[in-house]
DNA sequence: GTCGCTATGTGCGTTAGCAAACGGTCGCCT
DNA sequence: AGGCGACCGTTTGCTAACGCACATAGCGAC
């Protein structure tokens, strides 16, 4: 079997992981696939251990925008232990990779039983909770540079690799702002040597530098998720 | 006994209701008090039956930001529900009024106990969810005028009056913009007789309009809670 | 009454980001 | 080979909101 490489399920001791990684099954990941949208009824709970996803909140008349990530810190569907049976938010994947996949009423199942899983997912709840409330000051007010370092920080935490592809088109569409916005805010990381790309294909060069160009929020991002799920 | 006055506990059967009751005192609200700071250890929970109270995130260098607001609908502390034994946001107190407090090791007991409890707290968090993200585009897409009235209106649903005490300082403070922005803002909703006030004394007087006045925020704000807390 | 505090109104230069449109370049595909 | 589409860069106005500074109005206290 591969190894898990999930964290929420790491943390489960060694029985109550088995039991779980036994209603699951292996899926791929695959880029600019969307796995749900809003108001639409989840029907399974990812785990990734590769590759990571972004949480993009619609909102009529306004540009969509990335609300948070899932990678392999994390699962996607949360929701449904709070006894939510529908998606609040559009998932799109971004990173290739790998998941592992349990349906709802396995999952729901599993949860009743395993109280450490419990334990786990009320936390990373909790801790998404904590994300969206710094973030929400974030695309109100800092710039857009920032916002760009942050969100490649946490792409490249989550793709596990100094190089990725990702293009400004894509940036634009998540952080909410226009391609010439991410031209320019990239353009000066590059000039800065923080980070290299051409046509799609970006490399981190300098990840201190990035996260001194990047706003406080992916600090206190970080921040959150280690006080609460170490 | 003073009526309960508070949806969730409202929506609890009647004996559950009456249990958790009798680990619960009342407590007054008063305006400017700070219930909780980011960080500090969750003491108290309070389910307002008047009055209401403002969540307002912090975030080192930037302005500070209301992130929600709790009134008779809600509760303050449901991270506890989580496991979580500190508070996330600056709670504030806006609305004069009164709330049922309970103290947090019994609220734990009680959750145990109680699963009519533990399944209203789990929808309400994730109400609290779905607003945090619908309302993370609000600040930076929306234009101050149309946040303002939906702030007024929030904040006339849970005061449930048409007429209460706010100076333009305050709600400055609360949207994070300059007090001239609301001046603004304010003169207009007023010009359209949508609103009167003077010297931090408002009234509403056109709600239908402020309505229309307000981004779709508020609307999505009510219908996550009406699907999930009837 | 007048002092002082709180609340509100105005004016002016600056700025980040927006909208729209156009030009260049790379690489794949037929 | 050459055409086409995806990707990146730049330019020219425009606007909402900003920072700062200053002016006015209500209102209670001594």
């Amino acid at each position: 079997m591969a190894k898990v490489e999930n964290h929420l399920i790491q943390l489960l001791p060694r029985k109550d992981r088995m039991r779980l990684l036994h209603v699951c099954e292996q899926v791929e990941l695959v880029p600019a696939k969307v796995l749900c949208e809003p108001g639409n009824p989840t029907h399974h709970i990812y785990f990734p251990t590769e590759g990571f996803i972004s949480l993009i909140g619609l909102n009529d008349g306004t540009p969509d925008l990335e609300i948070g990530m899932v990678g392999r810190e994390g699962m996607l569907g949360a929701q449904v232990a709070l006894g939510v049976p529908t998606a609040p938010l559009r998932a799109l994947v971004q990173g290739a990779g790998t998941a592992w996949r349990v349906n709802t009423a396995a999952f729901r199942r599993e949860l009743a039983l395993n109280s450490a899983l419990r334990r786990g997912v009320d936390r990373y709840i909790y801790v998404l909770m904590a994300q969206m409330a710094t973030s929400t000051a974030c695309p109100r007010f800092h710039l857009i540079g920032q916002r760009l370092a942050r969100c490649l920080l946490m792409s490249q935490d989550r793709a596990r690799a100094d190089r990725f592809r990702v293009t400004q088109e894509l940036l634009a569409y998540r952080l909410g702002v226009r391609r010439v916005g991410i031209t320019a805010a990239a353009g000066i990381l590059q000039s800065n040597r923080l980070i290299e790309y051409r046509r799609g294909d970006l490399t981190v060069l300098d990840r201190k530098g990035l996260e001194a160009a990047a706003c406080g929020c992916y600090a206190a991002d970080q921040q959150a998720y280690a006080e609460q799920l170490r």
